[in-house]
DNA sequence: GAATTTCCTACCAAATCAGTAGGAAATATT
DNA sequence: AATATTTCCTACTGATTTGGTAGGAAATTC
């Protein structure tokens, strides 16, 4: 299941390209058109800041932008910066140890089509597609 | 994330398939060939009673067996069973207090869609299909 | 120098997960 | 009737994750 973290970081993105201007956003603007704890934000969104899909200046004025335009995001590229890859379980999970039962599990085969169903679904939305216009 | 309750409960159910033989297979037999805790699956398992997924039996020689053919189950219906419907959010979980953010959220009719799509592939998934025969 | 903003680390309460413990009730076998 | 086996039921537990908060350092603008 999306954690509040995956959902807070898309609907931070959305908000970005919403008012896209090409100028930064404060979080604190952000938290505050979005009703969602700016010290919470703060710990969230610099993780999408690292994955390289915003970018953001300290001091005043400063805040965060996104980096392209919004019809080259996919929700799928969003979501597996906080979303530990979409895997549907932890044995697929990136990072996961390697299952010793893998040789004669029955289920590994129908995740794997599941997790490519999810990417495939996600990665063929984008970020301007959601956005109200 | 599918959790372990989801991924037991449907390796009993592949077990239950592939030694089908009509007769009742106790847990203890289930979580030594399936290498759970016996303790663990007592507590998971009755659930798919209660849904009709199997029928079980006390006492001596007791046991579960299912209660169709396993050509008649599909991965989904076992699945909602131990992992709340299937729901990619929380607003969408069986038993959810309305978002009062729903008139506004971007992304509802995105995840409505992709809890359609999960439900459509796993509903197309039939138990049998996962037995090794 | 003051104000504002990101950045960073540590902390915290509640919930969930994965599992254990102990025994009661039901049933078959002897 | 006694015993063994099995499900059924409730309570407990330790570890991890979730969803935050707190406090302040560093950067930048005015």
């Amino acid at each position: 299941m999306i954690s509040t973290r995956g959902r807070y970081a898309l609907r931070v993105m959305v908000d970005l390209a919403e008012l896209d201007e090409g100028n930064y956003i404060s979080l604190k603007t952000i938290a505050e058109r979005q009703d969602i704890s700016l010290k919470y934000l703060e710990r969230i969104i610099p993780s999408l800041k690292k994955a390289g899909l915003i970018e953001g200046i300290q001091g005043k004025n400063g805040g965060y932008r996104l980096c392209k335009n919004p019809k080259k995001y996919t929700v799928g590229e969003i979501l597996r910066v906080t979303e530990n890859d979409l895997a549907p379980v932890a044995c697929l999970a990136k990072g996961a140890e390697k299952c010793p039962r893998k040789s004669q599990c029955r289920t590994i085969k129908m995740w794997e089509d599941y997790q490519k169903l999810t990417n495939d679904f996600f990665g063929s939305i984008t970020l301007d597609s959601l956005c109200n216009k």
